[in-house]
DNA sequence: GTAATTTTGTGACATTTGTCAAATGAAATC
DNA sequence: GATTTCATTTGACAAATGTCACAAAATTAC
């Protein structure tokens, strides 16, 4: 993917910024494959990166004693990162590939450093928590409200893709429930 | 409280603003007292403000078949309001005094107004968006990682003042368990 | 294609939690 | 201070879920 190529992807996903400030990003950001497996982010680590998937899959997950827990996962078209390395700390999830990926690779350091003077990239970056605050209460909703069997029917409704994509043991883990129980919630249907 | 107090209270929380921001923001605030019970944010409608807790507490809280989940509690000194409502929709979530209070209220239409030309409300907004979703992403830990042991430890070690001001009931449907298991929980330690 | 490995499903049982009913305790009202 | 009302606790039981062990299926390696 050449310079221009990389600009005309980021303006899809950012239409809201100024060429100008869009200019400045793609300075700041780097078209990159990568393989099945790779971690991104690694937890307990300081990162400066956010990413775009271009194609394929990753999940985040926080671990302990051997044990994942998934807390999203995203397919194509989405940016991610995590909140600590956004805030410039050690992050406290891991951020892994799911699939062999093509991603855009966005120095988030700079971009904040950018929006500290730049109207429009601080106005991006709200839009990018706001949606981000909001992916994060409807799932708190759910977890709260609902029971592993809704769960399980909501995630299939909105994004069957998942289920394909990603193994049970971790859309199990994302729901709230043990693998075994989600096999008997899968068999009931 | 007069004009020029909200002024310096604002400057005091708003620390990054720059005076005739903070001016711009004053201009659409008011303080108020109001008496517990009081909705601040009903569920279904739209609302156009955020408040700040000057003194007193707050629930936000889900309601589904008369039943209520709590989503936070707040006290002294926090932004509170609804993404829903920050975002210009009905609101998804119900805030109620759960004490009388003082607070500040904030005209978040007008805000998000200036902040499309205004850098520095543009970024002080950013902040909120992050402490937020820092917030959000400790309680989805929390639910999806520990127990409910675990979950009410941490609510006593973190904010003991909760347990003081705030209803078992609220407590329990905040922890995720039943009233019921909340007592046994308690009993036990 | 077969073997090895990983993922998913199933059974049996223990544990946790929810639910309903009732009892106790605390707070508000008169 | 007695009474009413509301909040919290406790008991008994049912339902849901976790855990462990192993079987079946699918995937990967050879």
């Amino acid at each position: 993917m050449g310079n221009s190529e990389l600009q005309d992807t980021l303006k899809s996903y950012f239409p809201i910024l100024k060429e100008g400030s869009l200019n400045d990003i793609v300075k700041h950001s780097s078209y990159l494959k990568s393989t099945k497996g790779t971690k991104l982010i690694s937890e307990g680590k300081r990162h400066h990166y956010i990413y775009l998937i271009v194609k394929g899959s990753v999940k985040s997950y926080y671990s302990k004693e051997s044990k994942e827990v998934c807390v999203w996962f995203s397919l194509e078209n989405e940016i991610i990162g995590t909140t600590s390395t956004i805030q410039g700390d050690a992050s406290k999830e891991t951020i892994e590939l799911l699939e062999d990926s093509e991603l855009i690779k966005l120095n988030i350091e700079k971009i904040k450093e950018l929006a500290q003077t730049d109207l429009s990239i601080s106005n991006l970056l709200n839009n990018l928590w706001k949606e981000h605050a909001t992916f994060l209460e409807e799932r708190l909703y759910q977890l709260q409200f609902m029971n592993s069997h809704e769960r399980y029917k909501v995630l299939i409704k909105d994004t069957p893709e998942i289920l394909q994509r990603v193994s049970l043991t971790d859309i199990a883990s994302f729901l709230g429930v043990s693998r075994e129980t989600l096999s008997r919630i899968r068999a009931k249907k």
